[in-house]
DNA sequence: TTGCTCCTCACGTCACGTGAGGTGGC
DNA sequence: TTGCTCCTCACGTCACGTGAGGTGGC
């Protein structure tokens, strides 16, 4: 049995229009009758056309819906895209919920003085315009150098090695699962996760672990590790949950692929995604700085390149989270290793 | 001193193709120069430009701008203008939400079962698109009608009359306050406050109140009446909140603007914004059946018209809550007035 | 002939981005 | 002459909505 366009339409809740559309974008192509030229969709029709208007209601462009189509529905990979474009949301939704929490400011204060003041509305719009920007310019980047992810993901390990040996990353690790303690069930996230050796680490001390990491690759290998850590395809500048989840959050030297604004966008971020009462660990390395005689030649720094390797911006990282109601607790900083220590207030 | 059009979108962090935009649109017209046509903007233009550019950034329509710019820009109907702007904006940001909320739901058990199943995700889909149609047929209906708001609000009013006299009026709002018994400095809001008068009375007990309204005009009586209470101009389908924020909420009357599944809507949008071991009170006419002989031949019920009168869904709403994870009380109806009384669990 | 369903252009939406081709003064 | 800044069209983006004008079979 096969539906006209129109049958086909109402079936699927959407309008004939659009399912034009679709066609013409190559995502589908059923056969003409060919006695009057009209469309004629079959099962398989069908079952695509859902395929297409629930991911359109889920919010993937008809671009993305198209590559998803392309692979067997069975298969893992169609899963990768979902994944690659559920960033893409999540960058959008936090512009919009940053836009939103200012417009809120902007008239509460507004009602409150009966009137708005354009410098107060402009400071307000500039902040997270910059924040915007900043997540925007992530984002062409990581679409413009896809395919040297796993190169540049390498590329940040291999110039840590000259500050951050074995025993360095060992000692770190330990020093943060010793001081985070974490509680069974607790829930924790690992920020720029790569393959998981501290996720698995925390994982073992019975805390319910979380990965984000921005390699696709380096995130198949984590989920094939560890499967039972929920494993999360994003970026630190737009972490891919909704609301305050965790109970602590560690980010192990995941820092340094971003500047010095990067690192403050990455740290509200943390903090949007983080309980109150929840606990932070940063660690990353402390001699780095990239230009200066230590770096290895061979080491490309240059952030245009997307291998950039940047130093921790210790102080100002410090100052906004006093600034966002944290306790910082600095501890001893060993082995050329700089550690960060947080408590968020409330809860 | 007056800039060229370079001079003045770098100042203002923008383009001269968005400025010449701005001014196509009818937002702005600087000077020419008369030797060579090159726009020249003055202190004027640029103040112009900035709240162009700061309201562009907080997510405001160009065409809303441009409203919003004949208005005094000290004058309170400029705030009245981004409020109204305002309510666009979380109708896009909540559908937005909802939509990613089912695709993490989506993606997680994709993940687990290793596999997608077409059937899942087009019901995940479907239900976040049957809401997003609620919400947005709800916005072109306010549009339509806007200029009648005033005359509907006092005709669903007019329509309970006959089943809502004075005293049970105040029957119901003693019972609410009774059993809702506000600790001083609990969060509460009042969802379709109207003028108000229900909101004084929780805000005299001692609860720090918000109220929600659709119609501006109730709005500013209220907020003239009440300086102490928050007002929101907001409707019950997108309520302008983007966190669990109150310790309790009130729905009194309102929900016979809705239809039944407008009502489920609602109720979930409430458990939205309400905080864990949050209070909720609803409360309607019990006798209300719109075509039945009860009702008096002049009101008009009919939901295309704006001025619709619908029976409260007791029995359905009391099913969602449960599914939420409330608690439900149903107390002792009297006076032909429903009422819910439920408690949301955890916290 | 009217009414119905389908068809194919093709323009409109929204807020610009991105050239193309041209001008005026150093 | 080259380089710079500005100008005015005008098309492209994204996912369709909305006619306009026409066809085929009852």
């Amino acid at each position: 049995m096969r539906l006209h366009i129109h049958e086909a339409a109402k079936k699927l809740g959407t309008t004939p229009r659009a399912i034009r559309f679709y066609e013409e974008k190559g995502l589908l192509a059923p056969v003409k009758s060919p006695e009057n030229g009209y469309r004629l969709y079959d099962e398989a029709d069908l079952t695509r056309l859902r395929w297409i208007v629930a991911l359109r209601d889920l919010g993937l462009p008809v671009a993305a819906i198209k590559e998803v189509l392309d692979e067997d529905p069975d298969d893992v990979r169609l899963l990768a895209r979902l994944d690659e474009a559920r960033q893409e949301i999540y960058r959008e939704w936090i512009n919009l919920s940053q836009a939103l929490k200012s417009l809120d400011a902007v008239l509460s204060a507004g009602y409150v003085r009966r009137k708005l003041a354009i410098d107060d509305v402009a400071e307000a719009a500039g902040r997270i315009r910059d924040a915007a920007m900043l997540r925007d310019a992530w984002r062409d980047r990581m679409g413009y150098d896809r395919l040297a992810a796993d190169y540049r993901e390498q590329a940040v390990t291999e110039a840590l090695r000259p500050y951050v040996d074995e025993r360095a990353y060992e000692w770190t690790h330990a020093a943060i699962a010793q001081w985070l303690d974490p509680a069974a069930d607790e829930r924790g996230v690992d920020l720029g996760a790569g393959t998981g050796r501290l996720t698995a680490r925390l994982s073992a001390l019975g805390a319910q672990m979380t990965a984000v990491e921005q390699s696709a690759e380096m995130l198949s290998v984590l989920r094939e590790l560890q499967p039972e850590v929920e494993a999360k395809l994003g970026n630190l500048l737009a972490l891919p949950f909704q609301e305050p989840t965790f109970d602590f959050a560690v980010c192990s030297f995941a820092l340094h692929s971003l500047d010095a604004r990067q690192q403050l966008l990455a740290v509200e971020e943390i903090d949007r995604v983080l309980l109150k009462g929840g606990r932070l660990c940063l660690a990353g390395a402390a001699a780095i700085n990239p230009g200066s005689p230590g770096v290895p030649p061979d080491i490309d720094v240059r952030p245009d390149r997307g291998c950039a390797l940047f130093p921790i911006e210790a102080d100002a990282i410090e100052r906004q989270l006093i600034s966002l109601g944290y306790n910082v607790i600095q501890p001893t900083a060993a082995k050329g290793i700089w550690l960060l220590f947080a408590v968020k207030r409330g809860g």
